[in-house]
Formats: C-alpha cells, structure tokens, sequence
DNA sequence: CCAATTACTGCATACGTATGCTACATTGGA
DNA sequence: TCCAATGTAGCATACGTATGCAGTAATTGG
C-alpha cells in the first residue's frame, strides 16, 4: 500500500486544531508564531509525515526557488566542477539547479522552457546565444548572471576572470623566462573570454617589442585544438611556447606535441594555458595555467542572485575575479627564476 | 521599463475572444480544440507573448515535468557525460532535470527537499544512501532510477551495466594475453558496482585455478588509488597486472606507475579498467577499459521513468546493459593476440 | 487595575492552469 | 425530417500555499 492522498497543510492544520495559516506560517521562516502553536504543528507535521508542497508555494508566492542553468556541454571538465559547487552552495540557501541545455539556432524553444518555470534566477554558461537569451529574461524580470563571459550590452549581471590580466601574466611569464617565439592557440573568436586573454597575452609581449608568433583557432574543442597544434608547429623555427586558451585543449595541445610531433615539454616547447582544472595537476601533464577560481565566481554568482532576488529587483553588476599563475613543469624555467621559486 | 505583469492565459483567451479553458487546451497535446479556435488562440497568444506558466501547470495537473538527480559529486567525468545526455534527452520529452547533491547525513534534509518540489521522477546516483532515498520516493510514489547501482531490496528500477560479464571479460582478456599475476584496485566497497565487477574478476581467474593476486581500495576516489597501486606494488614479485574498478582510479594509479614507481605501461605493468570515459582514449593513457554504454543507458533510463509516468504506476524493473572490452594499448598483448587484432 | 500596545490567530482570497461536466452546434443516417 | 452521435466550447471548481486584514488574546506601562 502506498500513500495515495498526500498530505497538506490543511490536514495538519485539522490535526494540531489550528488553521491553514498557522501551519503556513510555521514553515514560513520569520512568519509571526507562537512557540507553543509551533511546536504543536511541527509535532502533527512530524506525525503524518507532510511535507510542504514547493510548486503551490511557488504559484502563491511568486518564488520558485529554482536557479535555471543554461550550459551547452560538460565534457570540459570546468563546467561539472562549476556545477558541483554552485549546486551546493546554493543549496544551501534553499534554492536548486534546473538545467537547460541549449545550443546552436533553438533560442526560442530554449526561450519558452526557461520562462515556463518562473526561476527566480538564470545563470547562464553556455557558449552562444548567451546575450539574446539574457536580454528576455531581464525583460521577464528575472536576474540573470553570465558565468564565465561578459555581457555586451545586456542588462545582466557578469561573473569571469580578469582574463585580460591573465593573459598578461601568462606572457610575462614566458617571456621572463627566456621565451622568445610564443604561439597562441584560441578558444571560439566570439567569445569574450578568449578575446580578453589574447589582447592581455598580445600586450605583453608588445611591451617586449614582440608580437603572437604564430596563431591557431581550436574552439575550446580537443579536436580543433590538436589541428591548432599541428599546424602551429608545421614549418621552420618552430614556437618555443605556446599559449593555449583552456586546460582542455592544452591537455589535446600536449598530447599532440608528444605523441605526435615527439617534442618534449618543456623541454622542446612550454606550454600555459587557463582555468587550472583539477587535470591539470595530475602528473601525466603538470600544467602551468591562469586559475581561475570556481570558489570566488561561484560564490560571486550566488551573491549576485541572491541580493537581486531578495531586493525584487533587477541591479546588473559585473564582478571580475582576480586570477594567478599556477606554476607547474609545463614551463622551462630560467635558472634566475628556479632559485627565485625555491626559495 | 519591464513588463510587470505576467500574461495568463486569461488575458490570451479575452484577447481571443474564447474562455480560458480553450486557451488551455490549445496548449495542451492531445486537448480537443478546432483548428480555426486554436489558429485564434495561438495568434493572440504570439502578439501577448504568452507563455504558458508550467508551475501552475503542475499544481493543477499533477505532474510537474521535473526529474530529480541526486549526485555525490562531479569530478569523475562519468557523471557529467551521464547528466548532459539524460539532460538532452529528457528535453526532447519535455522534461528537465533539477539536481540535489547529497552525501554523507543528512538524508532527511535532502529528502525534504526532493518530495517538495513534486517530482514526477529520481534518478539516484549518489554512491551513498541510494536506498533509503529510493524507499522513500517509492513510498512517496515517485518512480525512481538507481542509474549505475543495483536496488537492494527497494522497488525501485535500476539501471546498471553488466558488470559481473565485465569484470569477467576483463579477467579473460589478461589471462589469454599471458598474465598471471593479477591485482584488483576496488571500488567503494559497498557499491554494488564494485561487487559484482569484482565477482566477475575472480570468477574468470578461477576458472584458470587463479586467485586475484593482491587486492587494495581505491574508494573510486584518486588519492585512495594512487595509495592502492602503491600498496600493490610494494615488495617483491609484484603484479604483472592491474584491475582497476573505474577508469577515473585507473588514471591515477598509471600516473603513480609512471612516474613515482617508473613502471612503463604495458612493459611492466598492464591495465584495465571499467567506464570508457572519454579521456581513456587520450593518448596519454590509451586505456584498455571495459566499456558502459553511456547512451544506451540513458535510453533505459529515459525509457523506465516516461513509462512508468505515464501509466501512472510504479513497475520495477532492472536493466542490465550488456557491456563490451575497448582495447586500446595499456595491455601488453601476447604475440598471437596480435594477430587476431590485426586481421 | 485600566488603557494602550503588541503578539497571535483565523478568515478569505489569490496565484494560473487543467479538466469533468453540461450545453450547444453540427453532421450523418434512416 | 428527426434522432443519435460526434465534435467543441464554456462554466465551475480544484490544486496547496501565502498573506492582507481584522479580530482577539496577551502583555506592558502607568
């Protein structure tokens, strides 16, 4: 036998002998009850087992307590780790992930799902359509944040890396250490991740007189990536660096170089690339990447939702979270810069 | 200025000159409306942008077109490959997926926060307390998926590869490929996962007068492997092969061969293990792995909650997804098996 | 001890959609 | 021409909770 008539608060309510609203209340954090009325409705909850219905909260109240979550792959890993941490934390405050997976030229279906659930917030992740996505949702009042790349115009709220920075670091980084022809292997053209992190890299090395030596596209993908590194190392004077705009297709860059084109890193070639997925400390690579710090976004992001949420309205910020150089062995280091690390 | 208030399908039926019920009907697959009633409706429904409200839709109907996921973590990409395809094809059916990350105790919180939200389907994950959570949603009735675990005892549906056949082939392929002294890297042993993989294991080893030659745990976590391979190898004679219960372990423990105990693989050492993630294939392991068919599990998956929705009824049942062997180059193959593989 | 607050409680209604039922219109068959 | 059958439309209500409002009980201050 299962339980075929769930329970509800006006069950409750009749077996504590007080009304729906009491029991409401008493659920409700803040809500005005006395402690005895409490404790008498918490009892009857506990014995027939009820649970609050979170959908007819919803309908009522105008708050679902859902977070919708647009992303358009997980087979990099930094998307799944950004998951993980923003599911919980923002667990933690009662609210959930409802994910949607879009790409490609279903905007409008994408659309009408979104708005369908009445969330009380959007984080977007996905790689396109990011912005004609984000301009509805503001319309339809509801917060969103950009996860990971910028907003061009949109009254939405953003969350990434001083990429720029990071670029920078990235290059100054080579070049300190003796690097002289340095390739960059770019993440999709229209993303303003990759944008950023290319002019930083193409910044410092202008203020070295130098400029990109060589330059391939790999599309965040690990495919596109070893085509990058391929052609890149195609030809004479072949790069002594390259800077590779994801862990992701660093690890397709590295794989390629060795097992393909028997070059050794870093002892033919130095590799940096961003966002310090846990792969990239594993011994088979030892990646020396930007981090990006998924707590600090991730906690950006919940901030950023939770306030607007909580002030019913609309206030689009953009919080840009500082990045470091994470050195590992995928860099050869001058002997100035190996005394300067260990000591 | 934003639109503040919603459109219902009230404002659409008055636009429309027809009741509400109409309005409703229209968006309602299968509703009994004419086409020239519905080609009005749909009209005024484009010029108000009306989007239908799917939590009030739930309250009224039942069935809110939401599935729960309950995850312990994202880091193994196993997970993120399962939740992305279900996510996609749940989709296409209408349905998405809302995510609950629990571990550890606090099973009744979650549980909390599972049966509000009126789920019309779990699907559990989480390496720890499966059970009680699938009694209750079961209880709750709400059909349930125990994706990659077996139910013990609940009636709740399973979805598993066929790990004992894996285990099985994985022992078989070692032995006709010369190996004779065979080690096992365990999974966390109260996953029914790792039991039968295991089982499979010494079967096929038996049946050559074999015993699993020394055993240690991984806890399918990456440090506890690495500590496991390390414990395998200590003293003499060590095993000329390894058994790896998931290819996120089996990573590990070919990184702590390679580089912390200079094994080569396969020369020294050959290694299987089970999932056929997609990193398995990189060069820089060329895994040997038992394969679980992501996508045919899914389909499963997919298919035992819609039926199960549908029929408004609660029928267990366990699928058990035939599973096959990837070879790729971490076992060192005996001279005839060479040939087999190239004709 | 009384008046003025304050602290609770319950009533009634709203949230937006789905759906059983009734009523009407249309069609086809005899 | 009339009746039965079929196809549509609208009415009314249900889904489970939150909350403004009004009323009552408890508390405080003088």
């Amino acid at each position: 036998m299962r339980d075929n008539k769930p329970i509800t608060s006006i069950d409750v309510a009749r077996a504590a002998g007080v009304s729906q609203s009491a029991v409401s209340r008493t659920f409700t954090p803040g809500a005005a009850v006395s402690d005895k009325t409490r404790a008498k409705i918490i009892e009857a909850a506990k014995a027939l087992k009820y649970r609050p219905n979170a959908i007819a909260r919803t309908l009522s109240s105008n708050r679902s307590h859902i977070i919708g979550m647009v992303l358009s792959q997980l087979d990099n890993l930094f998307y799944p780790t950004v998951v993980d941490k923003l599911s919980r934390v923002l667990q933690q405050h009662g609210f959930h992930l409802m994910l949607f997976f879009a790409e490609g030229r279903d905007v409008d279906n994408a659309l009408t799902q979104l708005l369908a659930y009445q969330l009380d917030g959007v984080v977007l992740a996905s790689t396109t359509l990011s912005s004609r996505l984000a301009k509805e949702c503001v319309n339809a009042n509801i917060p969103v944040v950009m996860f990971n790349r910028s907003a061009d115009g949109a009254q939405a709220s953003s969350v990434t890396s001083n990429n720029r920075e990071g670029g920078r670091i990235a290059g100054e980084f080579l070049l300190e250490n003796g690097h002289q022809r340095i390739a960059y292997i770019a993440g999709r053209e229209d993303s303003s991740t990759n944008r950023d992190r290319e002019a930083g890299l193409t910044a410092a090395l202008a203020a070295a007189n130098l400029s990109i030596y060589r330059r391939a596209v790999g599309n965040y993908e690990r495919e596109d990536a070893a085509s990058a590194a391929r052609a890149i190392f195609a030809g004479k004077k072949p790069p002594d660096a390259v800077v590779v705009a994801s862990d992701h297709m660093a690890f397709a860059v590295i794989d390629t170089l060795r097992f393909e084109l028997g070059r050794t890193i870093p002892g033919d070639v130095s590799v940096v690339s961003f966002d310090n997925v846990p792969q990239a400390a594993w011994p088979a690579y030892e990646l020396t990447t930007i981090v990006q710090s998924v707590d600090a976004m991730v906690s950006a992001t919940t901030n950023l939702l939770l306030d607007q949420i909580n002030a019913h309205e609309i206030v689009s910020s953009d919080v840009v979270v500082g990045c470091k150089l994470m050195v590992r062995k995928s860099v050869r280091l001058s002997p100035a810069q190996k005394v300067m690390l260990k000591s």
